[in-house]
DNA sequence: GTAATCATAT
């Protein structure tokens, strides 16, 4: 009833709100969808359902529905709902928790609205009772290293052990994965001295997390120790670990070693994913080795394994990058058929295109984009702009820097 | 209410 009602929104929602339970909300998170192009926000509609709820005379103001609330708006990155949300809250009479505050300065870490969620952090105190917890902390400092902010990262870590509030091991993998995709790697190795000095081992998922930032950085040896690493400490790889490793292979060129381990998950009875398989044709694909990307392509189908939109990406960059733009249209059919045709895929043909000089193409597929409700974003006016700068085009260039401003004017309106 | 694996451009 409630799809139903999200779906035909706004129509029918008057005629099925009494059916609405407030606890159901939380399964509008799962409707929330990148909006099409032009179309209502969904969360100005799932904002309205929710004040539509609040009117009904049997609502009852309830913490937890305020708190699932908040973490579905964190998840659809939608802060601007958050602030009204908890004044909501506030009307209803309700006292906030530092539960509360946590989910409601994640929407904001989850926006890039670090600055807010740090004031929110700070001001939480105001409230009784509303003292940062290991969850809040761990949430401030997730948000830091996401905004790049590692020294603030130390700074609010450093606090959490002043207050005495013990990190938990899921603090310490946050850390190390932010440190090390910055290839911070002597703070790496900070951390885990602090995690051996509170004896807390490394679990499944931090050495993992080590196997892929030591991946990102081309630091093979290293990765290899950290697997080792986890199988000295009797813990099992698990899909990640194997993905992992298989990505970093496959980024660095090492392609028998990524082989192998594909080998070893047959061997022992790993499922191959869909993910296994995107990171195999995307190793392929950027390496132009295009005959084994289009193997693995095939296998991937034959098994069964249903693509998305970044298979497609992949597939789609390495034909356009290694000069095979008339695979694109193939590929498109592909990705409409499999229901996988969205904005990012249809930025890798525009791109595709744009580096074969097709020019008729490429403004025939961004009109096609547009057409079938994709937002065009920020990647694909960069690619269409860079294209026409290239062959000096200004007209088009600033034509479309128009369109662009044009367009984020209209989602700052919202 | 916290964590880790895949994609599009410069």
């Amino acid at each position: 009833m409630i799809a139903q009602c999200w779906r035909s929104w706004p129509g029918l929602i008057d005629a099925c709100v009494d059916e609405i339970v407030v606890h159901d909300l939380c399964r509008f998170a799962m409707l929330l969808k990148p909006r099409p192009w032009g179309t209502a926000v969904n969360g100005v509609a799932l904002w309205q359902v929710f004040e539509l709820v609040r009117a009904q005379e049997w609502y009852t103001a309830d913490l937890s529905t305020y708190l699932k609330l908040l973490t579905m708006l964190a998840k659809a990155k939608q802060a601007a709902e958050a602030s009204n949300v908890f004044d909501c809250l506030l009307e209803d009479k309700l006292r906030p928790t530092t539960a509360i505050f946590t989910a409601l300065l994640t929407v904001f870490t989850q926006s890039n609205q670090f600055k807010k969620a740090l004031e929110i952090f700070e001001s939480m105190r105001l409230y009784e009772g509303c003292v940062p917890d290991k969850y809040t902390y761990t949430a401030m400092i997730k948000g830091c290293c996401e905004a790049g902010l590692y020294v603030q990262a130390r700074k609010i870590f450093d606090e959490m052990m002043i207050e005495g509030v013990k990190p938990s091991i899921v603090t310490y993998n946050i850390l190390i994965h932010g440190y090390g995709k910055a290839g911070l790697f002597r703070e790496v190795e900070r951390v885990l001295s602090t995690m051996e000095a509170n004896n807390v081992a490394p679990d499944t998922v931090t050495w993992n997390t080590l196997i892929r930032v030591f991946g990102l950085n081309c630091k093979i040896p290293e990765m290899e120790q950290a697997y080792e690493g986890l199988l000295r400490q009797g813990l099992q790889p698990d899909m990640v670990t194997l993905n992992s490793l298989i990505s970093a292979y496959g980024t660095a060129g090492l392609f028998e070693k990524m082989e192998s381990v594909t080998q070893y998950m047959q061997r022992y009875n790993y499922p191959m994913t869909r993910i296994t398989y995107n990171i195999i044709m995307e190793a392929y694909g950027r390496a132009g080795m295009v005959d084994q990307m289009e193997e693995t392509w095939k296998r991937m189908k034959a098994e069964f394994v249903k693509p998305n939109s970044s298979t497609f990406c992949s597939m789609l960059s390495a034909y356009g990058r290694h000069g095979y733009w008339h695979n694109v249209e193939k590929v498109m059919r592909q990705a409409r058929y499999f229901d996988a045709a969205d904005t990012a895929v249809y930025n890798a043909a525009i791109d595709a295109f744009q580096r074969a000089q097709n020019f008729e193409d490429m403004e025939k597929i961004f009109e096609e984009m547009k057409l079938k409700g994709h937002a065009p974003d920020d990647v694909t006016y960069s690619i269409l702009i860079g294209a026409y700068e290239r062959i000096r085009r200004v007209d088009k260039a600033r034509d479309l820097q128009e369109e662009w401003n044009g367009s984020v004017k209209e989602c700052e309106a919202e």
